[in-house]
DNA sequence: TTTTTTATGTCAACCGGTTGACATATCATG
DNA sequence: CATGATATGTCAACCGGTTGACATAAAAAA
């Protein structure tokens, strides 16, 4: 059996109390006692059960990450960033991959709760997928899950009107814009917002395309191969996300474009894996590491029920120039 | 206060031991009963706490999961894929990221081992960091961790003759290969092995290069750039991993070699993300989605205690043609 | 010397759920 | 009607650690 505290205390020839006094850096404890336990810690192999210490404590330091799927390289590298943040502060991951699933994600969320997870980080898209009491403090990354949850997320507006002026700037007379559906409630939709803005702006028709599926790491080509037979002009293309950049280009090359020359391209994302295999391609990059800092402080004031009067936390892109444009 | 079983017997008028035992279907229990506390949990809104159970169940369903950072596509990949086959058998994951640093591994090992978790599976470098008990079950993925620790791997051997044969096939007079820090013990070295016996056994020299650091997205251009001032006549490289190989192709191509003409590049992993971005990549598929569930598997069978006898599982790999060779 | 402060022990309750032992009552079956 | 299967309740112990109340004794300060 492992050993526990009791087994502790009769190796070093004191009180279960003065052990927990010890571990707990609780009341008087005179160095040679604390010596002589941790002492005896160490000759047994005792390790503390942090199962029956949080479940005293109420507290487990248990963060719930809910994310698509870490495949995908931006959540890949925002779950290692929310991780990082988490164990400088303490806190331990409990990894959830809904895959776009809203069932899925509705039984995350309820073995979260089961698992008393003390917050939930969710970056991910089914509006309306909240726990019936959502009793655990939560904040949402890019996404409006439920009216009352933060949010954190990047200058998505900002980020849409840099990729289309980047695009107008470099001459494009036809930018086109392709984004994701339309039918998830997530702050990156202002990005083509901001595209249409912008395009108004120029006195310029937008002209938006939607990738119907949510399928990341397949991309449903029938899309892109609309846009060059709908407009075989095109001069400029904003994608949503890099990987949909990277397969417009692909596509465009293919059909004999030339890229800048024909056809210049902006990315969004800005992953460092994106960033190291495609340096040429330009991007607007997010902010992945202060995405994942500034959720798990927001989570950290809700947990201490300290009261935050901004609701949303945007923060700021980048422009990465690279030479698809 | 979160409501507790007491709270559910008394909403539904029947002692506690009943609202256990129609939780975990044990004894005697007539369906009027069962529906009655049912129906009491769903209006008072009860959710079970793991830790209590857990804590007397002795088993806690949580699977350690230690990877140096799921910002690689192939970690991300593999870690999505451990997740995935965890949650089709009703484990959770907590998330490691040991970054490649020794201390933070044996920190995480500790971690684990406080939070009872019922197994590791362990994806990382530092030999000798093992939980001095290692009480908990645990599996390795690609590495030699410990002697008698388990290990699940795809056939690396296999792989690097593939790799090999492929560019002398090609036509390759000079084919080098490119690996990470040989000091690691990881059957990953199995790939230089190979392409040194493929050389020799084509009476060829083998001349292999050594990445020094593991500083996966930050790949240090050093040797890459060695390599081509060492032999530029070089006609063939095998790397020890995708990333690699990409680097290894914008490099060569800056210098005016043309792929695959004057250089071919062989890969390896192909991972869904490179393959999707990378479709022209010749490559070395490890099977990721086999590795994980495989992994888990040995893993269920150590925490049920069934004997194994194979210390080791190879896992085959498969040649994926692209266009860099 | 008296009073604090420091140091440690004993004991029981608690966190929330599980389980075995035992009692009791209803119902169906032979 | 006797018997066994079904259904539910009561109670206490347990998982492993924490904590407050209280007692006691030695060391330090007044």
């Amino acid at each position: 059996m492992k050993p526990k505290i009791q087994d502790v205390a009769k190796a070093a020839g004191v009180s279960p109390t003065t052990v927990s006094r010890v571990l707990n850096n609780r009341g008087y404890i005179s160095q040679s006692t604390k010596d002589k336990v941790y002492h005896a810690m160490e000759m047994i192999n005792y390790i503390p059960n942090d199962l029956a210490r949080s479940l005293y404590n109420q507290k487990t330091n248990l963060i719930g990450v809910i994310v698509p799927s870490t495949s995908n390289p931006f959540y890949g590298e925002l779950v290692a960033e929310i991780e990082h943040a988490c164990n400088t502060k303490g806190y331990k991951v409990l990894l959830c991959n809904s895959l776009h699933e809203a069932d899925k994600e509705q039984e995350y969320w309820d073995m979260l709760q089961r698992n008393q997870v003390d917050g939930v980080i969710v970056v991910t898209y089914n509006r309306g997928v909240v726990p019936k009491n959502h009793s655990a403090p939560a904040v949402a990354i890019d996404h409006y899950i439920s009216s009352h949850m933060h949010v954190v997320s990047s200058d998505n507006y900002k980020g849409g009107e840099a990729a289309t002026q980047e695009l107008l700037t470099q001459g494009c007379q036809k930018p086109i814009h392709i984004n994701g559906p339309l039918t998830l409630d997530t702050p990156a939709n202002l990005r083509r917002q901001a595209y249409e803005d912008v395009m108004r702006k120029n006195h310029k028709e937008p002209m938006t395309y939607e990738i119907p599926d949510v399928a990341y790491l397949n991309i449903n080509m029938e899309t892109i191969k609309r846009i060059f037979q709908d407009h075989p002009d095109v001069d400029g293309i904003f994608a949503s996300d890099d990987l949909l950049a990277i397969k417009v280009m692909q596509y465009a090359t293919s059909l004999g474009y030339s890229i800048p020359n024909d056809l210049k391209v902006v990315g969004y994302d800005g992953t460092d894996l994106i960033q190291t295999i495609y340096p040429e391609l330009t991007t607007i990059v997010q902010p992945i590491a202060a995405l994942a800092e500034t959720a798990l402080t927001v989570l950290e004031k809700q947990m201490q029920h300290e009261n935050q009067p901004e609701k949303e936390n945007v923060l700021p892109i980048q422009v990465k120039e690279g030479h698809t444009t």
